[in-house]
DNA sequence: CGCCTTTTTGACAACGATTGCAGTCAATTT
DNA sequence: AAATTGACTGCAATCGTTGTCAAAAAGGCG
């Protein structure tokens, strides 16, 4: 590997005029540093990212743990982060938790010792724990994404969760469902807390007893979101839900199949609503009614918003963005049946 | 941050000792050791892995560069490759290179500089001379995943493309088909050949005359392989295709929508079988017929490979090993109508 | 008790890049 | 012609960690 004393000696000065020629031209002269740019085009030099990093105490790295890389949501997530930090010369570090506390803690310990400048996190139940753990995090700006930790003065890029449901509920509800069921996801992550309270509200806004039969714990995954579904549509005739809202497209993916499983067609027998658009939700038949999410913007502006934190030294107090969802009518909700 | 010296201090040693307790236990004495351990872990001392590298000369890096990030394949495939760096220590910097191989070439210098000690990627249209321009790469091992670059000596692990594309056709053809469209990706890309060149296989091996209007290009992406099947199916109907086989499942979603905008029903109207399961194959109606791959294990098989080849010292000669696909037939592959 | 091994420890020099400081040299001013 | 300025360059220290070497301490043996 070429380093910068290969450089210098190719063109005849010291190691410093190198570094300065590469870092800070107006420091050398024109000619120098024409000479100490061929010898470095010349011999492929790349500064040693670590060995910089060490020196100026800065590493350029961004860290970012998601909790499922496979769903299409953090995904999009990653990307919008990923292109928002090239955009400002960071690189990123992506882990995936898998939504397990232990994976977490593992990966913000072997993160942290990679010295990164910022952290970007979709929370897990114990990430409170594990940032208060994280002693070395100085002042290290944490951002959070989707979720919060509850951490208090952390930043957190957020979408307008309570509303998104309340709004896919009362479209239920405008078709004239009464019975409307919830898959909801693990009750310790803000989202399904959120999306329950959307879900309420709705209910109550319309003057209807909510059931609590009528929500189901799917975990945030496709298995649990068939359980949950199962354990639902199997109801007595009477109490069986004509509706479900699901607390994110894994489990609807779940629900899905489950409703297949049963022989029920939707939206004739059930209809079906759920956060997250996703490819799949556009081409399943009949398509799928959503709530969408901009995954793309809430990692890009989260980064965004990380990279000014960095730039302005006084660490400022958290702050909460709050991103608009969107419901996305398709086929997949219908009017009840009579008598249903 | 807590360093080696402030530990060092807390106990009572000098910076060597702390640093041989941590890392090479049995070199100090046991009460040492336990004072050292007590106080690292008392200051939530973590070493700093810039430090280390430098100093070592190794930075536990590996760099892998996939084409599409938000494509089920790709996500799955960084999975496997994470899962297995993981499992031995070392963290993996991911980047996402779109297909434009001018990301790539600046992905490839920035990790370059992060100093990996070994790469995985999956190879664009310019990668080989991405690769030979990598000058310092001196013996950094390169493994290529889906596809090969054509780079002498390099290894790589890919899927059996030729006969999962034949097995795909002869599908088609038992069931009946005479008149089969590929829709196909970038020809300069090994899969799309390789995919190619099965598809035909399977057409001469049933004596039908390969018609070169049925194959069309959609670059690998779901507007491609949209306006790939639109011009297939747009042919007078005697020359229209009965069946589509198309090379991957971003652009096999295109051709769905194509297909359902010219109001034509899968399989009565045209059969569909193409490469990659994911979530929405299996969930569409019907559910599509696909030729599976091993994505996870492609990905944690590559990076296994990658790792044993940084334990030896030697640099081993390049290895191509190839997995198997599984064809899955599922609803979207029927008998052609009568006289199609 | 002294000599020789073995164990344990610390001082020091790297790894590669950056930067404060000081020195050189030519250009400008007096 | 001497003095002053300014532009440019090199020396040396530094970032945190590790490995080499030698010194010091401890243990073993006659």
């Amino acid at each position: 590997m070429i380093k910068i004393a290969d450089v210098a000696r190719a063109a005849q000065v010291s190691p410093s005029t190198v570094s300065r020629a590469l870092t800070k031209p107006d420091l050398v002269a024109p000619e120098t540093r024409e000479r100490v740019l061929q010898a470095a085009r010349q011999l492929g030099y790349q500064p040693n990212k670590l060995a910089r990093g060490l020196r100026k105490q800065q590493s350029r790295l961004l860290g970012l743990i998601v909790s499922d890389i496979l769903a299409p949501f953090h995904a999009t997530l990653a990307k919008g982060v990923q292109d928002a930090a090239e955009k400002h010369g960071y690189m990123v570090f992506l882990f995936n938790s898998d939504e397990q506390p232990e994976k977490e803690a593992r990966y913000l310990q072997e993160l942290q010792s990679h010295w990164p400048e910022g952290l970007l996190i979709v929370p897990t139940a114990k990430t409170r724990q594990h940032l208060r753990n994280l002693r070395g995090a100085r002042g290290m700006p944490v951002i959070e994404l989707d979720r919060t930790s509850g951490t208090p003065g952390v930043h957190a890029v957020l979408v307008e969760n309570v509303l998104g449901a309340r709004e896919a509920v009362e479209h239920l509800i405008a078709l004239g469902h009464r019975r409307i069921g919830m898959i909801t996801g693990e009750p310790v992550i803000t989202t399904a807390q959120e999306r329950l309270e959307g879900y309420r509200q709705a209910l109550k806004g319309a003057g209807i007893t909510p059931d609590e039969r009528l929500v189901a714990n799917g975990y945030h995954k496709e298995e649990g979101g068939y359980a949950a579904a199962l354990q639902l549509l199997r109801l007595p005739p009477q109490e069986r839900p004509t509706a479900l809202f699901v607390g994110n497209s894994e489990m609807a993916a779940g629900a899905v199949q489950a409703i297949r499983d049963l022989g029920l067609r939707i939206p004739e027998d059930i209809s079906l609503v759920s956060f997250d658009d996703t490819r799949w939700a556009q081409l399943m038949e009949p398509a799928l009614t959503v709530v969408a999410q901009p995954a793309y913007e809430i990692g890009y502006l989260a980064c965004e918003t990380l990279v000014s934190l960095l730039r302005q030294k006084a660490p400022a107090e958290g702050r909460i963005l709050r991103l608009k969802t969107r419901l996305l009518i398709r086929q997949s909700t219908a009017r009840p049946r009579l008598g249903g």
